[in-house]
DNA sequence: TCACATTTTTAGACTTGACTAAACATTTGA
DNA sequence: TCAAATGTTTAGTCAAGTCTAAAAATGTGA
């Protein structure tokens, strides 16, 4: 059994490694957690000793196999919680994040399990990310990309954000866009990246680069 | 914002002041909580500053009106969970007490809120105990009584147990004795104040005395 | 290559909540 | 009424997790 603080560290470095393909600094790893990084050195040596983390000073922190499926894991109860959370309790994307990280802390042999069972098995939360089953493994989202890297013309549906902050999920609910919504690049500026879309229900929609670097789409 | 830990004491003494009508004393609570007196000095000093307890020595401790206003908030909690769990979840009665204790830690300004309205505002929890509305009030059962307290041939059936430990649930269970039970007191035992009792499914039960004050029942 | 900016670690302190052992206080029964 | 039993507090310690300030180590750009 792992205290929240441990799971939390887990969680860090596994999201970190993903996202950059290497290991995971202690100052990533502080600036994450809002925390410092001295006392990030303190976790992982613990984490080292438990044999859940490795680290190379200067080259990122990683995680053992063990380490690994503890991470997933904890993403698992995390995006079944939220999904929980909207599709059951009528929660709004924008307001499950920090919920759904007190609850994935919660320990239980079979609690996951169950409501997993009682969901239908949903292979995506809210946000669009793969649920991992209870191995650890996750349907890979073949063909996904950012907004930011889709050509002019093609017609494409978002499948995905890669921001959960209730700000960023509130701007795209001002906006009209939501998982699913269709869009076609109409214009790139070159003079700070932005484009301008279309979707069914809006024309002329100017998205900056931060925020279409966050939409993952796929071609339709 | 509480604390576990001081969440925890505060609905232990909630419990103990309830069950015996007085004050709880720093053994009862250490007792109830399965750690030492001493530790209880230190918190029962704690929440006397935050304003949740009073405590005179030698005569318990009590819970001052906000304290009890969290007391109940955490016993909503921790019994429309426990309902959760067994209405949507399929656990069984027995399993749900210890998850519960984790879940009624989680702090939201309306999941629980929610969870009530999603199951329909139950009155009550699988165990039969009042489920608090959101101001902390809890239906009465009036008329209820312990088994060991009913007279020789009047029909009552079971609308509480004062037990939620696996182990006296999984008796029930074994003794085919649940919530809605049909029951008659046939004899009563002086030499230890057992009962002989009789249901629709079996006749000749043999109760202990321990076990029929356990079981909180209405006259028919 | 080597100085310096950056990253990481160490050392010492703090908070929360718990513990043991011992001292202290009160109730109660004889 | 007073001593024993019971209940309570104090004093000192510990572990987890965090912090600040300072020291140490490293990668990299000039």
């Amino acid at each position: 059994m792992y205290s929240s603080a441990e799971e939390n560290y887990i969680k860090a470095i596994f999201t970190i490694s993903e996202k950059t393909g290497k290991g995971a600094s202690t100052t990533a790893i502080a600036q994450r957690l809002e925390t410092k990084a001295s006392s990030v050195t303190d976790m992982v040596k613990k984490l080292n000793e438990k044999a859940l983390a490795d680290h190379r000073p200067y080259h990122g922190v990683s995680l053992t196999d063990q380490g690994r499926q503890i991470a997933t894991a904890i993403i698992r109860k995390h995006r079944l919680w939220e999904t929980f959370l909207v599709n059951h309790l009528n929660y709004r994307w924008d307001e499950v994040h920090d919920l759904a990280e007190q609850l994935e802390h919660i320990h239980s042999p079979d609690l996951i399990d169950r409501l997993d069972r009682f969901m239908g098995h949903p292979k995506f939360d809210p946000h669009g990310d793969p649920i991992p089953d209870r191995d650890g493994k996750m349907v890979d989202v073949a063909g996904a990309q950012p907004l930011s890297e889709v050509p002019k013309g093609v017609l494409v549906h978002i499948v995905g954000v890669r921001d959960s902050s209730p700000a960023f999920l509130k701007l795209l609910d001002g906006l009209g866009l939501k998982l699913g919504t269709q869009l076609t690049v109409d214009r790139k500026f070159e003079y700070d990246n932005s484009l301008e879309v279309s979707s069914r229900m809006r024309n002329g929609l100017l998205l900056n680069e931060s925020v279409c670097e966050k939409l993952t789409v796929k071609i339709l």
